[in-house]
DNA sequence: GGTCGGCCGATTGTCGACAATAGTCTAAGG
DNA sequence: CCTTAGACTATTGTCGACAATCGGCCGACC
């Protein structure tokens, strides 16, 4: 029976239970920002719009917290998370730690052809338009993410899920948020490059050191570019 | 309203609703070993068991599920986390790169009290009775644990919450399965004194240094005495 | 006029029942 | 005797409704 045309490979509008086509579905559209961080999640809303009863609604949130993507308390319902400026520096110092880790095993492990397909995905983002204009380093998900593919590399599952699977979007979702920042695009390509030629010499130490600086230079970026906002006026809702 | 009598302060057993406390139930019998890794969790049975429905025991299985005590396929039910020698590595090897991340942030950031009450729980450690006739080294949960104090210590949230709410527990579970090695707890104990040392010292990277010795000792423990079951037999229930 | 108490609305938490899917067992056919 | 098709059973996924709790509002009392 083959069941690969059947099933849709990539990531289906409608696969799996409901509970997890609803998860997908708010997952992106926080990390798109269609929801707008630190707003009030309504259950009975959020059912209505989804077409879905608050069973499944209810564990998808769960998972969502479980992803950091959501902060609940008690009695009180659930609200898009909205890290602060220290909260977001300290998610990158993880990635440093964890991300400089995944590029040395990704260089001493990588195969030739996965290495090559490295090469591809920065080809690609150069001759992307956005980026040509200068306009942001709009990375797509997954395999079409530097970084996602590097992480994939280092061949330790556990660390992959732990990157790709809670962390990533939220990274992703404050990456979105800090895309158009003027000279970053050019400096972060050329990080890239360095980093894909050490992973390339298979030199593990030097791979994993410019990684480091890598995402130490984007947490700088973020850093200065933060919009603190100590106002409370976020509450407004994301829809219609 | 003196309300601090009402609610108690440290974690209650009747404490939130009731998915918050199935959740730590369940938790703490994976943890504990009560329920068998790999054995086969059935709703209607843990619904019954724990005398609630089978709504909150979903939302507390989905984040058993986040927290990587619990695997799930979609119609198929969940089991409890059992980790191949590999993956338990991976594990330790991520560990590493965090802990060792803490360890040095706690060296350099950790007041004078805080590190006089980690020497404390040294010294608690060396008076257990189960430490001083070598049968192990069962740490208990929390403020008492080494590791968790120093991570706390590293002043870093967001590691804390990754280390200490999500992959704590899995760290836990099977070091309470190895809990018995020979000769590793006063080795063990060894180390953490001279963790201690360098971080009283202020030497951030030396405690870096000594923590990620620390943990690979540890990994090359459990891998020795890894009971890798690669027989099928794991499927029996808990209890009757 | 300010503040405290009680009421009301809304939202979250919980429950039992129904429907759909997966695995398994049986039985028929080659 | 082995393979395969079918139905059955048990489990998971989903739903709508009920109950408990929290926040805000209004009125009364000081």
């Amino acid at each position: 029976m083959l069941n690969a045309a059947a099933e849709s490979p990539l990531l289906d509008e409608e696969s799996g239970t409901l509970s997890d086509h609803v998860f997908r579905r708010i997952q992106s559209a926080i990390v798109r920002g269609d929801i707008a961080p630190g707003s009030k999640i309504s259950e009975p809303e959020l059912a209505r719009a989804y077409g879905i009863s608050r069973g499944p609604l209810r564990e998808a949130i769960r998972r969502l917290e479980g992803q950091r993507l959501l902060v609940r308390v008690p009695h009180a319902g659930a609200r898009v998370v909205s890290l602060t400026q220290a909260e977001l520096i300290e998610l990158y110092e993880i990635r440093e730690s964890l991300e400089g880790m995944a590029c040395r095993l990704a260089a001493e492990r990588m195969s030739e052809a996965e290495i090559d397909e490295l090469r591809r995905v920065l080809e690609t983002h150069q001759s992307d338009e956005a980026f040509q204009a200068g306009r942001g380093y709009y990375q797509q998900e997954g395999d079409f993410d530097f970084h996602y593919r590097i992480i994939q590399g280092s061949g330790n599952r556990t660390l992959s899920n732990l990157l790709c699977n809670e962390l990533y979007q939220l990274v992703r979702m404050y990456r979105i948020q800090f895309s158009a920042t003027p000279n970053r695009p050019r400096q972060a390509f050329a990080e890239h490059h360095r980093i894909l030629d050490a992973i390339a010499d298979r030199d593990g130490e030097l791979a994993e050191l410019l990684m480091r600086r890598h995402i130490a230079a984007s947490k700088r970026n973020v850093a200065r570019h933060y919009p603190d906002a100590p106002k409370k006026n976020a509450m407004q809702r994301g829809k219609s």
